[in-house]
Order: C-alpha cells, then structure tokens, then sequence
DNA sequence: TTTGATTTTGCAACATTGTTGCGTTTTTGT
DNA sequence: ACAAAAACGCAACAATGTTGCAAAATCAAA
C-alpha cells in the first residue's frame, strides 16, 4: 500500500510531513527514534508536530513503539545470595503494574532464548511484563 | 550484608547519599525510578549526586537497571499484511545492536509466555535482544 | 590525630526529550 | 469557492540527564 493510500484508509488527511515521515520509514527499514526522524526527514517538519505524527500514526496502527534500552530507567537491589566478584547476571524479567506502576523482579525467571537473524549475536536481553499486580487486580 | 559492609566490600566510601539510598531500597521492596528515590530519601541529595551514587552502585552490581515502558521510543513500521480494521498485534521481540544502534524487529518472535506470582495477570510484554548485527559483527 | 591524596559532593549551566495551549493555515467534502 | 474540521507552527514549560569545576568529606598512613 503506498503512502497515500494508507492514510486515507485510516481517515487521516494528506500532509507534507506524514509523506516525508512514510517516506523515510520506506527507506529505511529499521526502526527510528524522533530524532532520526527530525533530522531525516526531507520536509522541515516542526519538533512538536513530529510528534503528533508519530502519535497519530500509533493511534491508527501504522507505526508502533519498539523500545530502546537506554531507557528512562528504574533501578532494583541486585540479588546479593552470590559472593563479592562474582559473576553477577541479571537475567530476568521485570514485572510493571500498570495502575499503581510499581515494578519488581522476577527474579526466578530466565528470560528465554530467542531465535535472531543469521550473522546476529545476542548479548543481552531486556522483558518487561506489563499487566495487574495483586494489590490492584 | 548490611549497607556499611556492602560499600566497603566494593571500595566504595561511606557517605550520608549513599546510605540514604541504600536504606530506602531496603525498606521499598521494589524497583525505584530516580524521581522516587530523590523524594524518598531522607538526606537532602543534590539530584546531579543522586544520578552519581545510581552510577557507581550499578557498576558495582549492587544495584541494577530495570526498563520501564515509559520509554524513551523509536518507531518501526507496522506489519501490514493484515486488513484495515483487523486486530493489530505487536507481540514480537526487538533487536538492538550495541554497535550501530540499528533496531530491527524480529517479526516471526512471539514473546513466550512468562510466569507471574500468584493474583497477578499479563496484559503486555516487551522484549529487547541486544548484541551485534551481521553488519558489525 | 594530623596530614595529604583521593573520592565524593554541590552547584551552575546546559542539552535533550516530551507536553500543553492557542492562533493560523491547510485539507477536504460539498 | 466555501465552511468545517484537521493539522500545523510557535512559544512556553516541565522533566530528565550530562558536564566541568571548586569545595568538602573520607580514608589511610605517618
């Protein structure tokens, strides 16, 4: 589907900037932070209206969120059962309740392998369950 | 391990910031966001200190970074081989490379299911693989 | 316990990212 | 061409994160 076409079958008008942005995501196939955005983007583009497209188009289902890991982060108590030196993994998952945001480990949870691209290597991995605690089910 | 040993055992000396911090993740049995700790510790701590104390607890291993989903986002293409209208589903996993920053999605991934302590419920996940691409490798 | 090297802090200044309100412009269907 | 609705640009602001530097606190050794 061209760039036309997809915004109107979602009932959204035909702009320079929402071409340059579906342009640039048609060239570059990866996913894109606002700044790369801002920059790449043939039209000149204003930073805050950037964003309203970009939360358009999440709203219609062109564009979803993937997310970064230089993330506005937390921070937990690492588990300390090992001794000073040791390896030390944190390799498991993190849980956040989406009413009250409170945020804790799984700690007994390994995050599983995942299956990647030919020529990839992973290091690291990063899961976030997102849902309802107990105190707020 | 109590908060005067677990400095020392790691070279790390002992100030008023840092005990401050240790002791109200000792009382808060969760993952604490900058903001919260700022509010929640008794010792007025400069926020650039704050930011200091977080730096050198994480390279030290006592404390460890937890994403959050309100992250700071890139933006990929949604995979449009479904209808208009149809439910859209982003269950897929996420890689980022260390070197070149690229972030691609891995859409045949289904994130596995992970379990969650009891009276909990799942309604999202987000998973991140890092490591090198073939490009960098 | 005083001293001196080193670490840590506090402050100021700045950069980046994201949000809101509002008046103006553009788009679209009639 | 017109009017309604949508989208835009700008200004202002808030939150988050970074850097440089001088002052203060810590720690170990004399």
């Amino acid at each position: 589907m061209n760039a036309e076409a997809l915004l109107k079958s979602h009932g959204l008008r035909k702009t320079a900037g929402r071409l340059a942005v579906l342009a640039l995501f048609a060239k570059r196939e990866k996913a894109l932070s606002h700044s790369e955005l801002q920059e790449g983007v043939t039209e000149n583009v204003d930073r805050v209206t950037l964003y309203r497209i970009l939360e358009s188009f999440e709203q219609n289902g062109i564009l979803h969120k993937v997310p970064d890991d230089q993330v506005s982060v937390k921070y937990a108590l690492c588990d300390h059962d090992h001794e000073v030196g040791e390896a030390h993994s944190d390799n498991h998952a993190h849980f956040k309740c989406r009413v009250c945001g409170d945020t804790i480990c799984l700690d007994d949870s390994e995050i599983p392998t995942m299956q990647v691209p030919e020529g990839y290597s992973v290091e690291g991995s990063l899961l976030l369950i997102s849902g309802l605690c107990s105190k707020c089910a």
